[in-house]
DNA sequence: CTACTTAGTTTAGCCAGTCAACAAAGTGAG
DNA sequence: CTCACTTTGTTGACTGGCTAAACTAAGTAG
């Protein structure tokens, strides 16, 4: 309420090209799907097959076509024409010309209609937010940065928002706010960083914008992002290296929060037991966290707004290599115990880790796979994907109420 | 094939009383769940609904009736009454008088139909086979033991099950065989306990008891069992500690099994690290199983055949004291790690681990809070439930083909 | 005895599927 | 070029499973 006055100086715009076509569906589209939510069990199935329509129109790498929405779900074609036909007049997808023949009449491919619909996304760290608007191939058609001087209020992130959204509010489907913290059922439960404890984002947010909005965490935020290509039922390990350590797991497109929401709280956790003992800021010794943390292994120099570029200079010191060496040992007994209990598919390395380059991973893996239990398969261990855009998994985690997952927002596929 | 020779000697019976009511219902039941099944997304509404009928009336502590079915799941009296009727016409639910008044007319108390039906549970071990007939009330209502001299064979755990069930044939709505090993998909993929590989166990069982069988690994079986009064979506990290050391985990009602079925191997992860290095019987050293197993801390005399008295006994030396301190420690922190990572519900301490008292599951706690990690609460941990009959998890297992989770099969709640 | 409350059934109608017939638009053999 | 065949997509009659609303049944309270 008070801080935007200072704030407005550092805003820096980016482009802003976007089809205004189907403003006025919006509306309907949500009140559409807001009731079906609510009937849930109902009259629910017509919804289900909706999104397992667009799901496959979305993600399928073949052209897609009404007659192969029909094989695909089993349902009849005369269904399937009806389910394509109530998606064309929401909007949400288009007919981009014939097929092929395949012997017979030339089928209308079917796509997603890119760019009629946008996610809003705001990513609230200490000193600044990120707003952007993603379409629905994922792309980022425009993004602002705010600076922010002197403690995060929540009415400059909504004032953030309303800006950004201003003269598209009609193609608005939902949006999620990003922080740093814990945070349950779109509320922040806790941000130390921000100061901020209790606060109802989403109901705030969606107030706000009149879209319905989501909150999640920044390391759930990022391990949806590496999760985009989620074949369903696959478990993914994230972990999450920055000024601390933090992990989350993800079973297909969706996170698993844990009893109390901390499920992936792995920082903290006791894994140094021998030798020097290794002293954290948390007041323990031994944690993760103390060892693995990019503070821990390239010094005090470096912060979470280092760019690769200037992480990976503190990261060729002799002394940051041997470090990293430690820390690697250190974060290889965790995966172990952590791949052991989970079986995971795969597991991904993310946050600032992946400037650390080839060397740091091959260490992580060698350590991860030197003691191979007997029992357990060694899981694949790879660095996040620097090129996906960050906004990609909260924007996913802000479709998700309205479109289920559907969408993966992955344009190239 | 060839072993039931000797093995029939050593037959031990029990008490066999079981309704015959229903008798030709059976097929009709399952020829129409499995057809509803296969429809799965179409008409499977009236499926999902008929089991959250039953669940309802199965599981709500409060007298259940059509009323309350409307009220509890948001459909109509009239579809409440509808799928009442169907459920007593297929056998699973009976009218037990009336409720008192509440204003108006007296509702009609409904409950489960205890012993209409029948699950099949055989536990197959090294050198026993123990089967089981369990009613819907989660009641064993006849079992044997078959000792069985000089390798297991499959034939020999067919005969066994079809010995348990002749007569009982109409009954029998689902089966279950719990053997030692690697699981998956009704295949035992590997059992080094029994010799076997890649059998395809449930497709044989099926064939011989003509109904849905089920295969499952003897951790995950007593995992379920642990899980029997499961919220919904609570997440439960079940331990067990025997000769080896295995570990599962339960969300909901359901087994987390991983990428390839191998969730929960953490026995020959390495947790230490310093001072003297456990060899274990694995060729590696530190491992968790060379801590914590039973034999670890009770010395080779100890076997998974062992009652309870006898393993207490064990434990009471003055070795074995300080061994199951050791043993506490090198546990508590894979529980550490665990429990940060997934933030379950509460930890089960199950297997052989109950008969050592409260003196090693105190130290274990102690062991387990003396790192407090910043941001993780410290979860619950107990023992498993001994008084639950180890052939509850099986026979749920084996009911999920078929009804869903809707039955706990625990009689007293 | 009457008004009101709660339980449960019956009847008509609707929604979202299926099935089957058909139109539309292509291919390839003669 | 024509005709038989294939594949795509639409249309209309039918069906299952729900809702809504009227109704019956059986209780309580004034």
């Amino acid at each position: 309420m008070q801080a935007q006055a200072s704030a407005t100086a550092g805003t820096t715009e980016e482009t802003m090209t976007v089809s205004t076509a189907g403003l006025q569906r919006k509306s309907d589209l949500l009140r559409r799907f807001a009731r079906n939510a609510q009937f849930e069990a109902q009259t629910g199935i017509r919804r289900e097959h909706l999104l397992k329509a667009l799901g496959l129109i979305a993600r399928e790498p073949a052209p897609v076509t009404r007659a192969v929405i029909a094989r695909l779900t089993g349902l009849t074609s005369a269904t399937a024409s009806s389910l394509v036909a109530e998606l064309i007049a929401l909007g949400l997808v288009v007919e981009t010309g014939r097929a092929e023949s395949t012997g017979g009449k030339r089928a209308t491919r079917l796509e997603i209609a890119r760019d009629a619909y946008l996610v809003v996304v705001a990513v609230v760290r200490t000193r600044a937010i990120d707003t952007a608007l993603v379409d629905l191939a994922g792309r980022t058609v425009a993004s602002r940065r705010l600076d922010v001087a002197g403690g995060m209020e929540v009415a400059t992130v909504v004032d953030a928002i309303r800006a950004l959204t201003e003269g598209f509010e009609p193609q608005v489907l939902a949006a999620c706010v990003q922080v740093p913290g814990v945070t349950a059922g779109g509320v922040v439960v806790e941000s130390v960083q921000l100061g901020w404890r209790g606060v109802p984002l989403a109901g705030i947010v969606e107030e706000a914008i009149g879209a319905p909005a989501s909150v999640v965490n920044d390391v759930d935020a990022e391990a949806l992002t590496e999760a985009v290509d989620a074949d369903d039922g696959a478990i993914r390990l994230v972990v999450h290296l920055g000024e601390g350590v933090g992990a989350a797991i993800t079973n297909g497109g969706t996170l698993m929060s844990g009893a109390t929401g901390r499920a992936g709280e792995i920082g903290h956790v006791r894994v140094i037991y021998e030798g020097e003992r290794t002293r954290c800021r948390c007041g323990l010794s031994g944690c993760l966290e103390s060892a693995t943390s990019m503070s821990a292994m390239l010094g005090d120099a470096y912060t979470d707004e280092l760019d690769d570029h200037d992480t990976s200079l503190l990261a060729s010191t002799a002394e940051a290599r041997e470090r990293m060496g430690f820390g690697a040992r250190a974060l290889a007994r965790a995966l172990r115990i952590s791949s052991a209990l989970l079986d995971p598919e795969e597991i991904v390395i993310a946050g600032a880790a992946p400037a650390l380059g080839p060397h740091f991973l091959g260490t992580l893996r060698d350590e991860y796979e030197m003691y191979p239990a007997k029992g357990t398969t060694p899981v694949p261990i790879r660095y996040g994907r620097p090129e996906l855009s960050e906004y990609l998994g909260p924007a996913r985690f802000a479709l998700a109420p309205v479109l289920g997952d559907a969408l993966p927002l992955t344009p190239a596929r």
